[in-house]
RNA sequence: CGCGGGGUGGAGCAGCCUGGUAGCUCGUCGGGCUCAUAACCCGAAGGUCGUUGGUUCAAAUCCAGCCCCCGCAACCA
């Protein structure tokens, strides 16, 4: 078998780790111990993405360099990668030496295959920001939205990556690798737009400096996308120049199968261009590309605006690393997308990790056996009863079945396939009744019945063991039996019974997920900053049917993550910063929809000023234009203009919104336009 | 005509490609058990599969139209 070299995207080192960032992560996470616990060479990578514009200005607005601030963000990337127990082999900065060099490498390959060429690049720059812009991030007549001024039309010299040529070539690839991408729906979309026919591809820039300068050509910085992609092949030293790479070597295909996990949204880069460019050193692509969903929160997607932004350390911390990431790789069908759901989440890990398996452990090791067997393992046994039977063969039809579902990358039904056997080892325990055989003095049969269920626990174990590998440790622990290492060229997944040895000494501990009682449950909620607005079906027992309407308004709604809400000091401002803001008091002139916009209002005001002014505000979906006349709202006076829709907005309408609604802030009293706030 | 996903018992989903008795989890109701984390097990109720029309002996499944919801992008200042 291959050995499987894994990635996620690596991330732009501007953001923070979220729950999006996360389920990629620890997707890739379960896929590496899966494919170890197999017997199988495996290879984990993530890292960042470091370079760009923005990096650049966020580096200057702190007055750091950016190395010196990428250095600083990329902290809490690794702390939270440790903290899920996303064990990735390897991390890589897209501003590491060792990454600067392959990716050079890489382009140095290409063009001596003549396959970047030096051309010219034609679009709108402004001189101020020394930026390009495409036409649709100016401002209405052309002018550039960071300096009011007018843009030039200019022609920037380039290189370009021969695309154009690879129409064909990348249709034929795609037809002989059926799997490339996944799903299949999506291969379909990434078929499409190369049937469509590519154009050369621009893959260097001279506007800005924070990249890495193209070899033999300083002037020149590399795009972007050349510069991340390369990533996954310099991570393992490729590729090849004098020295050796064997890492490169062992894990990158054709010996080595390589499976790029992505969002659904960077899949052109990862199935259309990063093939290309490989193809065109020479090299061979990727095996498998793996697009998985977004993920929205209680029904609504993440936006900065509502503040719903997630992220897994609060997670984490009140229902534990390995039901967060139970909860994820479960109630997410990899590669659709999904919705995260704080009343779910509860569910599953009462209904199916405590209630279920934990349960199970708990009923016959905490009990049974510390009273009736010393507390010891019975002796191995095979199946003496038709219901020994049926839980022997159960078990192993479930292996075999998570096993081919996590083959094929769907966490979710392996997830299943064992559960049912959780559910057949409850089942099982029901129908023999131990407890009555203890009564009885059977120790025979006891333990036979006994051995059935925690040999059956045991393989639970293992499977569990890439999903939730602290768990999994504990579970065995109580079992008595040693840490489950996983060796290369051993296959430790349940294929055969009776791998429990008998005899043991058991050490049944606290239970393994201890069961959220309804104030435990409204207590991590609020810490959470999770509103349970009305009963969720599934976490609660109302009897009154809920009316069917829009999902938010029956799903737990976040309102603000506590982290960012709880201590006012925290991100506390000067007086002085709070002096920059000019508040105002405005009264509405006149509001309107603009055309084809759903979310925006055009409004007038009296803002004090001369002329009135005209904002355009947010807010189409909260209120009827009329609804605001003659309103006195407040503003957001010297905020830099922007456009929107074409329309340029010149200040800010405050307003609140909480999970009923949006609601403009107005001042009580009769105090004159234009008067200032504070 | 921007791109994509979806509408299946109260909730969340599977089934649709490869037509043929509508399946799973949760919830509800009833029962059992009492070893266990008020856990576990059994049973029941509940669906004209968004809608209209077509193909067919037969449509949740195939085809066409329509309605509605969600996401992406363009408008969150």
């Amino acid at each position: 078998m291959k050995p499987f070299y894994v990635t996620t995207p690596i991330y732009y080192v501007n953001d923070r780790p979220h729950i999006g960032t996360a389920y990629s992560t620890i997707a890739a996470d379960v896929l590496t111990r899966y494919a170890r616990l197999r017997g199988r060479s495996a290879r984990f990578l993530t890292g960042l993405d470091e370079h760009g514009l923005k990096i650049a200005r966020a580096a200057e607005a702190q007055g750091v360099t950016p190395q010196e601030f990428t250095d600083r963000m990329q902290e809490p990337f690794r702390q939270t990668w440790q903290l899920l127990t996303c064990a990735h082999d390897d991390f890589i900065r897209t501003t590491e030496p060792r990454h600067k060099r392959k990716a050079q490498a890489l382009w140095q390959r290409i063009k001596e295959r003549g396959e970047i060429y030096l051309g010219e690049y034609e679009d709108w720059y402004c001189v101020g920001c020394e930026t390009f812009y495409t036409e649709k991030d100016l401002l209405e007549g052309k002018i550039c939205p960071q300096h009011q001024k007018p843009v030039e039309r200019i022609k920037e010299s380039s290189y370009f990556f021969r695309l154009s040529k690879y129409t064909q070539v990348l249709l034929d690839f795609y037809e002989a690798h059926p799997d490339f991408v996944k799903p299949a729906a999506r291969f379909n979309e990434v078929k499409s737009f190369v049937r469509e026919g590519l154009r050369d591809l621009s893959v260097s820039r001279t506007s800005f400096r924070w990249g890495i300068p193209v070899p033999g050509d300083p002037e020149h910085v590399m795009y972007v996308w050349f510069d991340a992609l390369s990533n996954y092949m310099s991570a393992l030293g490729g590729p090849l120049e004098n020295e050796p790479a064997p890492l490169f070597e062992k894990f990158w295909p054709p010996n080595g199968e390589l499976v790029h996990l992505v969002g659904k949204d960077i899949l052109r880069f990862h199935a259309v261009y990063w093939p290309a460019f490989l193809l065109a050193a020479g090299l061979a692509p990727p095996s498998q590309i793996w697009a998985h969903g977004w993920l929205t929160v209680n029904g609504q997607k993440m936006s900065k605006t509502l503040g719903n932004f997630l992220h897994p350390e609060p997670l984490a911390e009140a229902f534990g690393v390995d039901a967060l990431r139970y909860y994820l790789m479960r109630d997410i069908a990899f590669g659709q997308d999904g919705d995260f759901s704080h009343a779910n989440l509860i569910a599953r890990l009462n209904g199916e990790l405590a209630n279920g398996l934990g349960n199970l452990l708990n009923r016959v090791l905490a009990s049974i056996v510390q009273k009736s067997l010393d507390g010891r393992i019975p002796a191995p046994c095979g199946p003496s009863d038709p219901e020994d039977e049926t839980l022997q063969a159960e078990a192993l039809r479930c292996a075999r079945a998570a096993a081919e579902h996590l083959d094929s990358v769907a966490p979710q039904r392996a997830l299943e396939a064992v559960w049912e056997l959780v559910s057949a080892a409850n089942r099982y325990v029901d129908r023999t009744e131990p407890w009555a055989l203890a009564k009885r003095d059977d120790k025979t049969r006891l333990g036979q019945v006994v051995y059935h269920v925690l040999e059956t626990v045991r393989m639970i174990g293992v499977m569990i063991s890439p999903f939730m590998p602290t768990k999994a440790q504990q579970l065995r622990e109580q079992l008595g039996l040693d840490p489950l290492m996983a060796t290369e060229g051993r296959d430790l997944w349940p294929n055969v019974w009776g791998a429990l040895p008998g005899g043991i000494l058991t050490r049944p501990g606290t239970p393994l997920f201890p069961r959220l009682d309804k104030d435990q449950e409204r207590a991590a909620l609020e810490r959470l900053g999770v509103k349970l607005e009305a009963n969720a079906g599934a976490t609660t027992s109302n009897k009154t049917a809920q009316p069917k309407s829009k999902k938010p308004a029956q799903e737990p709604t976040v309102t603000e993550p506590a982290t960012e809400a709880t201590s006012p000091t925290d991100n506390a401002i000067t007086y002085d910063d709070f002096a920059k803001l000019e508040l105002r008091v405005a009264e509405v002139l006149t509001a309107e929809r603009v055309p084809k916009s759903d979310k925006l209002l055009r409004l007038t005001l009296n803002a004090g000023d001369p002329q009135p002014r005209q904002i355009l505000a947010g807010i189409a979906q909260h209120y009827a234009p009329e609804a605001l006349v003659g309103k006195r709202v407040i503003i957001v006076a010297n905020l830099k203009p922007r456009k929107l829709m074409g329309l340029e907005s010149q200040g800010m309408v405050l307003a609140a919104s909480d999970e009923t609604g949006l609601f403009v802030s107005t001042v009580s009293g009769d105090v004159k336009p234009g008067s200032l706030v504070k």
